[in-house]
DNA sequence: GGGGAATGTGTACATCCGTACACATAATAT
DNA sequence: ATATTATGTGTACGGATGTACACATTCCCC
C-alpha cells in the first residue's frame, strides 16, 4: 500500500454528467438490478458525490425513466437500422435471425436490462409506457417486411426464444434460433 | 367506528403457521413484487407478529427460495396434468391453447411471479435453479407428444406469448394465441 | 405432573436509504 | 467587474429493514 491514496475528485463542472449518470444507472441496474439501484450506488459508479445524483435528478423514479428510456431507444433503433437495410421478405428473415442470435450471444446485459423493465413495468405506469412504446417500435419495424399479425406473433417468439434461452443451463444455439423462427414463418 | 377494536391476537400455537408464511409471501410478492417483499409485509399479510417469521425462516431468502418453489411445483402440476389427460398430438395441442388462454385470461397474479422469479433468477443461484427445474418439468411435460426440439421452442414460444400479451395494452385474445401456437405446429 | 424442548413474541440495534438543504464554486449576463 | 444564475458538494435526518435476542408460553415425553 502506497500512502492515504488521494481521494482526488477534481471533476468540477463537467457537462454531461447527467447523461453520464443516466449510463452508470445501467450499469447499475444490470449489475444489482433495479432493486439494488440506489443513489449511493449510482454515484459510485460514475464517481461523482451522492449530491451530484440528486441534483440532476428530482427522484430515483427520473433516473430510472431516463435510462431505460435510453437503453429502449438504443435497442430499437438497431432493430429498426437492421430491418429498414433490407428488401425482400428472405432477407428480412436472415435478418430476424442474425439480430436474435446476436442478442443472444451477444450482450448478455441487454437481456437482464430488458426483464428488469419488465418487472418494473408491471407496477410502475411510467415504466409501462416506455416498455409499450419499445415493443410498438419494433413491431413496427417488423410491419415493414410482414403482415400486423404476423409481426405481433413473431416479436413475441422471439421474446420468447431469448428469454427461455437465457435461464437455461444450455442456451439454444444460433442453429436452433434459426430453426424456430423459419418454422413459425413457414 | 365501535370502541379502540380489539387488537386480539390469540392464535397462538398454530401448526402449519409456517405454511402460511409461505403463501403470505406469494400473496406480497404478487403484489409488491420481490421487492416490496419484507419480513414485516409477511407477517402483516399473514397476521402474525415480526418476530414470527424470522423464527420459521433463518433469512428472507429462504423465505423467498420456499416461496418460488412452492409456486413452481404448483404451476407445474396444472401442466403436467392437463397434458398427461391426452393421448393424441392434436388433443395435446388443444391442450396446449386452452393452457395459455386460460393463463392469460385467468390469474394475472401467475404472471407477475412468473416474471418476478425471472428477475430474481437472474441475481440469485438457488432461485435459478428453481427456475431451471421448473422449466425443465414443463418441457418433460411436452415431450409427452412432441419431440424434445419442438418441445423446447414450443416452450419458448408459450413464454414469449405470455409475457408479450400481458405485457400489451392489448392483450392477445384466444384466437390470437391459437393462431400462433398451430402456425408454429403447423 | 414435572421438566426439557419446541414454538411464539416483543423490543432493540446497527445499517442503509431517499431526500432536504445550506454552503461553495464556476458560468454568464450586464 | 459585479451580480445573478447554474451547477456542484457535504452533511444531516427521519424512516424502513434484517436480524439478534431475552423472555413467555405451550407441547410432549417420562
Amino acid at each position: 500500500m502506497s500512502g492515504p491514496a488521494a481521494p482526488r475528485r477534481p471533476r468540477r463542472h463537467d457537462p454531461g454528467r447527467r447523461d453520464r449518470l443516466i449510463d452508470a444507472a445501467l450499469t447499475v441496474i444490470a449489475e444489482r438490478g433495479v432493486a439494488g439501484t440506489t443513489h449511493r450506488e449510482i454515484a459510485r459508479v460514475a464517481d461523482v458525490p451522492l449530491g451530484s445524483v440528486t441534483y440532476h435528478f428530482a427522484s430515483l423514479e427520473e433516473v430510472l425513466r431516463e435510462a431505460f428510456t435510453r437503453h429502449a431507444e438504443a435497442a430499437a433503433q438497431v432493430f429498426d437500422r437492421r430491418l429498414s437495410a433490407v428488401r425482400d421478405r428472405d432477407a428480412a428473415v436472415e435478418a430476424v435471425i442474425s439480430l436474435v442470435a446476436e442478442d443472444l450471444l451477444g450482450s448478455q446485459d441487454d437481456l437482464v436490462l430488458a426483464v428488469e423493465l419488465y418487472v418494473a413495468a408491471a407496477r410502475n405506469p411510467v415504466l409501462r409506457a416506455v416498455t409499450q412504446a419499445w415493443m410498438q417500435r419494433s413491431r413496427r419495424a417488423l410491419e415493414r417486411h410482414f403482415d400486423p399479425t404476423t409481426a405481433r406473433q413473431l416479436d413475441a417468439l422471439i421474446e420468447g426464444l431469448v428469454l427461455h434461452s437465457a435461464l437455461s443451463t444450455d442456451p439454444m444455439t444460433p442453429g436452433q434460433i434459426r430453426q424456430a423462427i423459419e418454422r413459425y414463418l413457414r
